[in-house]
DNA sequence: TTGCCCATGTAATACGTTACATGATTTC
DNA sequence: GAAATCATGTAACGTATTACATGGGCAA
């Protein structure tokens, strides 16, 4: 479903585009938040059409096919948007690794937490660049889906830094002195 | 993967466990970090039966099977926490509400704010709630997986509401005034 | 004896990833 | 003419959700 939603809000906020082209946008706006492949792409719109909620114009050069949200598709996202209870489930790799860190001894664990945060400031890093693109666009008047979620992205990856740096201190004051 | 690895995990903090048990210990402990049911769990045992990872003893009353970690499931689990290079991937409902959020007017945009903040609060409460649980049970020597990921989770959580706040604060002065 | 919890499993369906497969157009 | 990029799709496999299905043991 999500995915769905995801293609639906893409295509109406910018327009008409093609499954190449959606593929293009979901790497560049909204993977930080939802990933998905042209394979998963491709027959996610080719449903679409048949559900009516998007349309799909005339092939254009190199089998080009340009797809169109309809008013279903139009409702559809709105309808997710404010009528779906929000279900706050998270399913991460990097918490389970915080769950499980109490598994390895102190070295161990600080040489794990070192790793994670390297990961974590690569994605802030990655982040901060996309929000500094997207300012760019802001001021050419461009519609800016994608602004809040930005938002929320860095605020919750420097406070995945603090916990790292938090729990790195915790674990050393338990170690035994040297 | 991680399914196998939060098994492994909870097998080897807590001894011998059955299915069931595990089911348990999952809506329980780790859920807010990965979820599983007991018709991806019974599965995966046997799977990990067969790779060597864990054995099963004898049945016991009801049918109940028990299974104990082996030396190969912890090396597993091991090689998984410190091999693994972290991913930090996230795919979230929420933040992709987040995303969409500037598709809707004003008004509405509020109001699934203010929906989200409910479904936040709600779950920061039964976060602090299994912390409390948490610290009584480690008051009694008990050992205690997970409690980095709780913190960790009840600082994100704590930092969704900020957001939720401000981006709040940021729609209303867009509004016109009334 | 009825209902609840313990305890295990399978089936159908959906969602997601990686790999395979093909061909047109542009750019160097 | 070779390489990169545009453009679409399918297949195989793995993971996750929901529903179906069964039966033992205990307590009211």
């Amino acid at each position: 479903m999500s995915l769905r939603i995801a293609l639906l809000g893409l295509l109406s906020s910018s327009g008409p585009a093609s499954g190449y082209d959606l593929t293009k946008k979901f790497e560049r706006s909204i993977n930080h938040v939802w990933q998905a492949g042209h394979s998963q792409i491709y027959p996610e719109l080719a449903k679409m059409v048949i559900d009516g909620l998007v349309t799909v114009g005339a092939e254009g050069a190199r089998g080009r096919k340009t797809y169109t949200i309809t008013r279903e598709g139009t409702a559809e996202v709105r309808r997710w948007l404010t009528e779906r209870t929000p279900t706050e489930a998270t399913r991460s790799e990097s918490a389970l690794e915080a769950f499980l860190l109490p598994l390895l001894d102190g070295p161990e664990a600080l040489a794990a937490l070192a790793r994670m945060t390297s990961a974590i400031e690569a994605k802030l890093k990655g982040l901060e660049e996309l929000q500094a693109t997207h300012r760019r666009e802001a001021a050419t008047g461009r519609t800016h889906l994608g602004h809040y979620a930005l938002n929320l992205g860095i605020m919750q990856t420097k406070t995945a830094l603090t916990w790292a740096k938090e729990t790195a201190a915790d674990l050393e004051a338990r170690m035994p002195p040297t």
